[in-house]
RNA sequence: GGGCCCUUCGUCUAUCGGUUAGGACACCAGAUUUUCAAUCUGGGAAGAGGGGUUCGACUCCCCUAGGGCCUACCA
């Protein structure tokens, strides 16, 4: 799963590194063999692709480059920065706990002993943090950073069968891939101090940093399963556009004055790291949906009908022949009302449902004789209308109330009942507009056919 | 426990020492009306608390409170 916080980081590297005129680069950290499966690795890219996040050169898998890092761990080795470390486990729970309870960060015994020491054991590679003065991270989102070495532990580099820890690995690859600004969640800002004292032990320079806060649920608490939603893939099958999604990440932790809705070339234009919100931010969807709204009215309706077809089939609508014409005609009319591609599902039903349609029991108690009637008049002068659009039709539905000599709540209520056939329809001349002539008409026969 | 980060309307944000503290979403009211939306108009709504610094603090500093992150041979 790509987490939501996730597909932010990605965009602000996206958008930062397109105004800067640099490189948008990805790298899977797959050195957990656990839980980098094939399917997670999957859904990054296809999360990323779906966002219309595509990095500029090929991924970088980290697992693959472990080699290195056990280079660059044997390095620091040899040159002072890092020991080895012969404590057991148990021995490590132990000295832990005793170091939480003393409120400071462990200390291996194995620091200041002689390298050879237990050489037959096995031990792991441990940096060796300076006890004395303090680390800075200047960081382009929340200013400087400042911590006392002393409170630093000396973190794994490698572990017991020799392979890179994560913290190794990250500044060992951003090194070597060049990566000139790294622009993370602010869960990292911790290690990021603990990391820049590998960079120095090995003598490399240092990227720029830049921490993002994290994105919450709409209760401030951290986001999760109970939110709705966590992962991009969720917000795609919930009917959001990946451009409303873009715009209302971009916005939530950033802003450029007043600006609410943009393209992806003005947030590029706009964009700096610097002017990052150093707070976190919560999830709000009705504000999502808002933005969602305003993208479904501009996207083009044949891809709104190619996504509304994808729900209908996931949710198995029976669907007639002729759904494409009929989706054709129906999404232009219904999307105003629509904030999400469900909701657009939900609105283009009506104009779904096969003949001869059936009114329920409720639709049928609108049907007095005076409405069976006059639906029967409406018919007539429906049949003779010439232009089957909305506004002629609308027009027409006005004219047809003047000459019964009644407001169109005489008789509104009850062609509702016809045309939406048990879902919900938008105005009537609309529906009758989707619908197109011969099925409202069609329709209209059913109907009158039940109540006699 | 310790270290670090954060704190402007309910929410996202603007302000970068001097504003009637602005906008958006949401909310409320009205308009529209054949349902529900959408749309239009109007409205209420904020600087966590306490100290400083300053002619003047939302803005700078300190303390408190409340959130969050890290504290793994996870990433």
């Amino acid at each position: 799963m790509m987490h939501i916080g996730t597909a932010r980081a990605a965009l602000y590297n996206w958008l930062y590194a397109r105004h800067m005129g640099g490189k948008f680069l990805l790298r899977v950290e797959d050195t957990d063999r656990e839980r980098s499966t094939p399917e997670a690795v999957e859904a990054i890219f296809e999360g990323m692709k779906w966002l219309g996040l595509e990095p500029d050169e090929e991924p970088v898998f980290q697992f693959q480059r472990a080699d290195l890092h056990r280079a660059a761990a044997l390095e620091l080795l040899e040159r002072g920065g890092a020991y080895k470390c012969f404590m057991t486990i148990e021995e490590l729970a132990e000295e832990r706990e005793k170091a939480r309870a003393e409120g400071r960060p462990i200390r291996s015994p194995w620091r200041d002993r002689g390298p050879d020491v237990g050489a037959n054991q096995p031990f792991v590679v441990r940096l060796r943090a300076p006890l004395e003065g303090e680390t800075v991270v200047d960081d382009l989102v929340k200013g400087r950073v400042a911590f006392k070495n002393r409170e630093l532990d000396d973190l794994i580099l490698l572990r017991a069968d020799g392979s890179p820890t994560y913290n190794l690995a990250v500044v060992a690859d951003d090194h070597d891939m060049g990566i000139t600004h790294v622009i993370r969640g602010d869960d990292h800002l911790n290690n990021t101090a603990r990391q820049i004292l590998i960079y120095q032990g090995l003598g490399w320079p240092l990227p720029a940093f830049g921490h993002l806060p994290l994105i919450h649920g709409p209760d401030g608490a951290k986001l999760s399963k109970r939110h709705g939603a966590q992962g991009v893939r969720e917000f795609a099958d919930m009917g959001y556009l990946p451009e409303a999604l873009r715009n209302y990440l971009a916005r939530l932790g950033w802003g450029h004055g007043d600006d609410e809705i943009f393209s992806d070339a003005q947030a590029v234009e706009w964009f700096d790291i610097v002017d990052v919100v150093s707070a976190s931010a919560r999830l709000d969807w009705p504000k999502l949906n808002h933005v969602n709204h305003h993208y479904i009215q501009l996207a083009n309706d044949e891809r709104l009908a190619g996504l509304t077809f994808e729900v209908l089939s996931s949710r198995s609508v029976h669907l007639p022949a002729d759904f494409a014409a009929r989706l054709g005609r129906t999404i232009p009319l219904v999307k105003d009302g629509a904030k999400t591609i469900l909701e657009l599902a939900d609105l283009v039903m009506f104009a779904l449902k096969p003949r001869p349609i059936e009114l329920d029991a409720k639709a049928r108690g609108l049907f007095t004789d005076e409405v069976k009637a006059r639906i029967g008049r409406l018919a007539e002068a429906l049949g003779a209308a010439e232009v089957w659009k909305p506004e002629p039709l609308l027009a027409g539905l006005k004219t047809f109330a003047e000459t019964e000599g009644v407001g169109m709540g005489k008789f509104g209520p009850a062609l509702r009942a016809i045309l939406a056939a048990g879902a919900v329809a938008p105005d009537l001349a609309s529906a009758l507009a989707a619908l197109g002539r011969e099925e409202s008409l069609g329709r209209i026969e059913d109907a009158l056919s039940q109540v006699q």
